[in-house]
RNA sequence: GGAUGGUUGGCUGAGAGGUCUAAAGCAGCGGACUUGAAAUCCGCCGUACCGCAAGGUACCGCAGGUUCGAAUCCUGCACCAUCCGCCA
């Protein structure tokens, strides 16, 4: 959510934005309806003022005097009931139209619809060759007898799968190595809700957009895509303490995902699936468009690092405004190199959002002043499971069908080569 | 699923229809005293909105209602705590 203020005296900066995103919002509407808030707003709490005026004389008159300022009293009143049916009405309206309203993307976003937009800004390590015809990781998990994609589909329904034998030893390796190198970096491990209430989905900006990408229990709740739900709404509500230092969290936590209107897309394998597991990182720093951008990048970076550990080819791209969401101001992803597909798969996005995610979750802090300012968010994934295993297993692949494990993995797997079950 | 109690400012906590402009304490800020600190004493100290200002309005979990007037009474809901039942 942006601040009024800032809309009223920007609009045309806001309206830039949200063309730049491809979002449509009619400002010039939300304007109208704020100048009509303000007015009866005024309206309201001018004869507010005379009622509170008239009622501490009620308490001394006495008799007839009484009896005058009673009656005037009901005139009042009845006056007051319609304005205040009206701005009710106008309220409605007022913050459906604020929840609309998308925030600003930085002046480095570049133009465009969709990823096939997004600027590639870095490129680590070559596409890996191969001496043979590489084939997919269905196929080589299935062969290896680590995935079974059949029964997955037979048990859970489309998009279903099971780990089995070394494929969770795999996971568990990646989920082992990830802990260890975001928490050098400072983060503080958390483990994270994934069933969580509806409030924490506006406040970080998945509602009321994007209903149909959420499971909903019957009791109200909603199955988070992502551990930054829970993260972010951990301190709503509250005032922090940022004085020290900023609130850096990884956080891990299961992860569900409808994937409404996808149905035709990566139908094989795990790239696209309705649940998974994910370490995320989320930050909460003070209210400076600086000290973002260098988080920003930090968290960015942690991510590069991790999979050059992994040592598996990626590039890093600046998704453009087409590609962004409601409350982003500028995200990377990083995309690593799938050979089944021959092409660059996204694994991880980095985001900011200067104070949108905060105003909406009432997240306040004390700057030098002492005064209440909403800080500033971030998040960025550390590394998703299983769709990481997609590009260690291709990457990876020996020609007899064997998969040798990248060298920072073997400690935790505890053996350099995943032979299967054959 | 059933029962009871609770939800007040950064924190603890009073408050039972008009003086609540929310007591008091703690924490915080400023000052006095002190070589400095502690202790002590004095003063200040919630948030949001409208307004150039003076000032005004709202907020005591949320939403309604009663009343000339509600933190206070009534109704519904949410959440927290404890107990019972059921399940693990």
């Amino acid at each position: 959510m942006l601040d009024i203020h800032f809309i009223r005296e920007n609009a045309d900066i806001v309206k830039a934005g949200a063309e730049k995103k491809h979002i449509n919002v009619d400002i010039d509407q939300l304007l109208a309806v704020d100048d009509k808030r303000k007015a009866l707003r005024f309206e309201l709490d001018t004869k507010k003022a005379e009622q509170n005026r008239r009622s501490s004389e009620m308490r001394r008159a006495q008799g007839a005097e009484r009896e005058k300022l009673l009656e005037a009293m009901r005139h009042l009143k009845s006056g007051m009931a319609e304005i205040d049916a009206a701005l009710k009405t106008v309220m409605e309206e007022w913050q459906k139209l604020m929840l609309t309203v998308p925030n600003i993307p930085d002046i480095s976003v570049p133009d465009g619809d969709s990823d096939a937009d997004n600027l590639e800004v870095k490129r680590w390590g070559e596409p890996t060759t191969f001496a043979f015809a590489p084939k997919d990781h269905v196929e080589i998990m299935t062969a290896l007898g680590i995935a079974d994609f059949e029964r997955g589909a037979k048990v859970a329904g489309f998009r279903g799968y099971f780990l089995k034998g070394d494929g969770v030893l795999l996971a568990n390796a990646v989920w082992q190595l990830a802990l260890k190198h975001f928490s050098l970096k400072g983060l503080e491990p958390m483990s994270v809700p994934s069933l969580v209430r509806r409030e924490a989905f506006l406040g970080t900006g998945y509602l009321p957009q994007g209903e149909e990408d959420l499971y909903k229990t019957q009791d109200g709740e909603y199955l988070a895509g992502t551990a930054e739900v829970a993260s972010m709404a951990y301190y709503m509500n509250e005032i922090i303490d940022l004085s020290a230092d900023s609130v850096r969290f990884l956080s891990f936590s299961p992860c569900f995902r409808r994937e409404a209107g996808a149905h035709g897309k990566d139908v094989r394998g795990l790239i696209r699936v309705h649940e998974f597991f994910k370490w995320e990182q989320v930050t909460l720093c003070k209210a400076e468009h600086d000290e973002s951008v260098r988080l920003h990048e930090q968290l960015n970076r942690n991510t590069e690092e991790f999979i050059e550990l992994l040592e598996i080819p990626y590039r890093t791209v600046v998704n453009c405004g087409g590609d962004l969401g409601l409350g982003q101001v500028k995200k990377y992803d990083i995309e690593l190199w799938v050979p089944g597909e021959g092409t660059y798969r996204e694994i991880s996005s980095a985001s900011y959002f200067h104070d949108f995610q905060t105003r909406r979750l009432n997240i306040r802090y004390r700057d030098g002043e002492g005064n209440l300012k909403f800080p500033h968010s971030l998040n960025s994934t550390a590394i998703p499971t299983p769709r990481i295993l997609v590009s260690i297993i291709e990457n990876y692949q020996q020609p007899d069908g064997t998969v040798t494990v990248p060298k920072a993995l073997v400690p935790y797997v505890g053996k350099d080569r995943i032979e299967g079950v054959r």
